[in-house]
DNA sequence: TTAAAATATATCGTATACGATATATTTATT
DNA sequence: AATAAATATATCGTATACGATATATTTTAA
């Protein structure tokens, strides 16, 4: 066996560990509030920018559709958000937070950053450590990209 | 919205793309052997060391058994590995690589060692970003294990 | 030496995540 | 203007992932 195929020497293993611990993290923190992980990324997106297209929070939460779309409506259901058609494009779905969701973003976001405080010295503090995993997503980004070109892969 | 709450800002967000960057690159070039990358991770641990019961492979690939064990079985079910009840403990399972896992460990690990070659470089210059991803992994690890003692979170 | 605690799997309900497909609407082309 | 191509959502099937619970076996203790 080939050393670097060893799983602890893969840095996709390590990349994969680290999102299911974040989301054990989070799946805590957020569990008061009734939220999961990518329930509160589209609430993040709509409290830096309210009334987003259902593609654009696509586009800023980076999950297809078909992923997004169950979120949201669950977001729906349980009043953090609600949906109408645009009029400018009778395709297209603007989602907006309620009032609840508006009235709630402090309280929220001062709990998460208590609770990940363990964290934040290593968040803070690495500018690194996210600009290199920045450079990895770009990268793994246009691979994934370049669907279908098999020849690039 | 405090500056540190924005996506981008989040070393979160970050990994969590990363992953499933990750996910959708490797289901790609996994496709042909009718794998998944949880799968396939099961593989490479056994390919480390075969004969694995059911507990060490969870601890080796960070996964709980409710999610492991489904896993397991579609490798049982397209033939990848075996089960046997231990004779030591005849509560454990004996988790064994078929003949045809065997067979194809070498083709598997080439074919993944040619797709993902765009990102080699950074993944065998960069052991910098894994050992910091490596001890980001150890510290939620700690926090995850503090579950219940909320005092700690 | 039994009853209790611990351990190893298994199963279930909920929530993602993806790709493939379907539908409605808009835009681009003849 | 009528049709085709593109776009924005929605839905579906498959596969994780988790925590909670159930079951069987082993170990520990009374």
């Amino acid at each position: 066996m080939n050393k670097s195929f060893k799983l602890d020497n893969q840095l996709c293993f390590e990349v994969y560990k680290a999102a299911n611990q974040f989301a054990k993290l989070y799946r805590r923190i957020l569990e008061p509030f009734d939220l999961t992980y990518p329930q509160y990324l589209v609430l993040l997106a709509l409290w830096e920018k309210d009334q987003l297209l259902v593609k654009q929070l696509s586009e800023k939460v980076c999950l297809g559709i078909g992923t997004l779309n169950p979120i949201i409506n669950k977001l729906v259901d349980k009043g953090w958000v609600t949906k109408k058609v645009s009029t400018q494009d009778k395709r297209a779905i603007i989602v907006s937070l309620t009032e609840k969701a508006q009235l709630q973003e402090t309280l929220i976001t001062k709990e998460i950053l208590n609770k990940v405080s363990e964290c934040e010295t290593l968040i803070v503090q690495d500018g690194a450590l996210k600009s290199r995993l920045n450079e990895l997503n770009e990268l793994l980004t246009q691979l994934n990209e370049m669907e279908g070109k098999d020849e690039y892969l």
